[in-house]
DNA sequence: ACTGTCAACATTGTCGACAATTAGACTAAA
DNA sequence: TTTAGTCTAATTGTCGACAATGTTGACAGT
């Protein structure tokens, strides 16, 4: 029950999925962060021509995953505790700023399915305590929906396109499966009764502090990794 | 004394010509909100091949200024008082958020050199009663610098290199160039004041007040042309 | 008159090759 | 040994042509 992602386009060209893979692995790590990505490489081991790659790096580099220099080529980003903190603190603002939109646009059937979600979630975490399939899966499609119900077509595009798949990459390649999971969801919980009561400035402040303890809690895991 | 764009690449290729020259035009209104854009035309208007037009095309998608259908092309985007709202919705959070963290990571001698320009708007609005002029480069020039100050590399490139040019398309194609010259000086000197005091939460306030003032100002425009 | 089908056209997506630029190795001089 | 310069090789930027897809108009059937 996976939730349409904005950003997919419907024609499927060549282009579009060798950046789906591409993505992908970048975010699970098996292209190492910071190394360099050659076109003539990829384009031989996707088996296609440069043309439709070029497009698939220009969009990766709209969504962070790259850096480019013009003549120079592109490089995977590299992971850094400054840009973690930079990224957190506009999800801090950006999501508050999506919760209490949400709040005062989303219809109730939408609010009404969103807790259908979280006791759908609820039965999957006490079945797979302690696994990391909550974080993965669960909580960015509560984000994402949320996301969607603010109905601001550029805040969806920036959160959704732009933000989503760094955040996703610093998740999984520091390992985010800790104890945080069932506090999450209370979280999550307070935060979907605020916007089902129309507070959207509660939603806001409790969508932040959210996010500010997401934020503390990879920050402490990446002391523990040591980078 | 033009402040040097994040987003300028040093070695500036054939794409990074017509996309600025394309950016301009959409920009200005000389290509018509709404129309349809033809690669073969475009590239044969420009004297180059759709390779590095279609590269600059792409960039133009990533800051809103045309929207691409896979197969059916690309149109310019059409205004519309709801993308009004969202945009202005955003800029207020983003712009905030960049003036608390500006207030925190703003050098001194960054600060001082605000004020210095300040002062030099202060003269050339003098000169130039009532003129567009301020609205067009100075104000702008005040929000990227104060951007620039909040040391947020993400937060940097969605508000200069996304939002910039779909503001001024907005400013511009609407006749931005109304009596709220002299009240915007003041509310930038407040600004700069809370900034200059280390105040973040009051430098994020009122950079709220001065964007929401500048949005009201533009919809009371938007009624009197019509649509 | 209206609708559905089909064919010709135009436009976009993709390809392989060439030109321009850069990175790296190697040489030579301080 | 270090450093500056040069040259080669590899990579990126650009080009023109072809394939795939979408659009437009005419035409036939209802």
């Amino acid at each position: 029950m996976l939730i349409q992602h904005p950003s997919l386009r419907l024609p499927i060209t060549a282009a579009d999925r060798v950046l789906l893979e591409i993505q992908r692995a970048i975010v699970a790590g098996e292209i190492t962060a910071g190394s360099k990505i050659s076109e003539p490489e990829l384009a031989k081991q996707f088996d296609l021509s440069r043309a439709p790659l070029r497009e698939a790096l220009a969009r990766l580099e709209r969504c962070h995953l790259i850096e480019r220099i013009p003549n120079a080529g592109a490089r995977v980003v590299k992971l850094s505790t400054k840009g973690l903190l930079s990224l957190y603190q506009l999800r801090e603002t950006l999501e508050g700023l999506a919760c209490r939109l949400a709040a005062e646009h989303m219809a109730d059937s939408e609010i009404a399915e969103l807790r259908q979600l979280l006791d759908q979630h609820l039965s999957t975490q006490r079945v797979r305590e302690g696994e990391s399939y909550y974080q993965e899966a669960g909580d960015l499609d509560f984000h994402y929906r949320v996301i969607l119900g603010s109905k601001n077509d550029y805040l969806i595009n920036i959160l959704c396109d732009e933000l989503y798949y760094l955040v996703r990459m610093y998740r999984v390649q520091l390992g985010m499966n800790g104890p945080r999971v069932s506090r999450a969801f209370d979280e999550h919980k307070a935060i979907l009764n605020a916007i089902a009561n129309r507070d959207g400035e509660l939603a806001d402040l409790l969508m932040r502090r959210h996010i500010a303890a997401s934020r503390r809690n990879i920050e402490k895991q990446l002391e523990q990794t040591g980078s």
